[in-house]
DNA sequence: CGCTTCTTTCAATCATTTCTGAAAACCCTA
DNA sequence: TAGGGTTTTCAGAAATGATTGAAAGAAGCG
């Protein structure tokens, strides 16, 4: 029998099943499933695609490929390229995994945090004062604003420029046993 | 005119609102609205309610009640008690935020950060020692690894009985300005 | 026990999100 | 600026997820 080569099959059958895990994960977190696989496919195969490689590897529309990559890039997850000679666009993932997760706290605290700290601001002010039941009321959010806005504070560190520290420190607290 | 007293509405008036901020919150994170706002109900009310208040005030049927305070038994958010002399059973939520949030933590990590580095070790086994196109591969899934382990990491000791310790690294991290 | 009250379950229905595909818009190049 | 290749848009179709309500199941009480 003629020798084949295993590794191809072997290397694509590892990113399908990344793809769809990532995707599984995706689901999770409150973006499509499509969306996170079609960034699992940039991250994963490295190099630049275009939207007909994404479209036939994970056999969706045109129309959904187009949507999920403008999407990634708006995350700033993404990235375009062109290629010498190609009027075709090209789409890469960022690479590092820490840019990644900085992007999509970024993101999710645009979108989550801000607006509920918002809210529950609104909200504490129309009791505020008001004693009777209304005291405990306002104990309980007084509660919940300084957590969220704990959560904003550490949240701004760490996508802020120098937001490297934290990256250390949670390398560090994982690590420590106290 | 009678002297009418605008607490209680008012009072009412900002339940409303914490419950529908609460529930938008909870549906940006793959917990269904209803649970959400029921769980917000419990919370803001302070003081147990039983199925039919929870019926009552949010509008919702038998049903979607019971299966809504079942999940957040479940998640260890809120708990079951009973009235003396009464046959029904009432629920209240845990009033701690911290609490809460470790609760949250711990139920997140188990269902999405545990399979996810289940599969990826799987994964990354399939091309493990490969060369060629597979080396890149492997070095991204190994980024990836690390980075999910520390995750891992840092969540298991947040969650643990002695993770008041980051709770207070949390208040820290929030405040420090390097 | 049998009655009553309360809780859970689940198939059917309803609502929301996501995807498709074809048409319109865009944009190089000649 | 005409023509061919490429991308975006969006109304409708499909898939997915949530809710209802009525019937079955417990559990307390006399």
């Amino acid at each position: 029998m003629a020798p084949t080569n295993p590794q191809p099959d072997t290397l694509r059958e590892a990113q399908d099943r990344f793809i769809a895990t990532w995707g599984q994960m995706g689901s999770a977190w409150g973006i499509s499933r499509t969306m996170a696989e079609v960034h699992a496919l940039l991250f994963i195969a490295g190099d630049p695609l275009c939207t007909d490689d994404v479209m036939d590897r994970l056999e969706i529309s045109r129309g959904s490929a187009s949507m999920s990559l403008r999407a990634l890039v708006e995350w700033g997850v993404v990235s375009r390229a062109h290629k010498r000679g190609d009027r075709k666009e090209y789409f890469s993932a960022d690479q590092d995994v820490w840019t990644l997760f900085r992007a999509v706290v970024r993101e999710r605290m645009k979108r989550e945090v801000d607006p509920l700290l918002a809210s529950l601001f609104e909200i504490r002010d129309l009791t505020r004062g008001m004693g009777g039941d209304a005291s405990e009321h306002n104990l309980r959010l007084d509660e919940l604003l300084q957590f969220f806005e704990i959560v904003q504070a550490v949240g701004q560190r760490f996508i802020s420029p120098n937001g490297e520290g934290l990256q250390a420190a949670a390398e560090i607290l994982s690590k420590t046993s106290a």
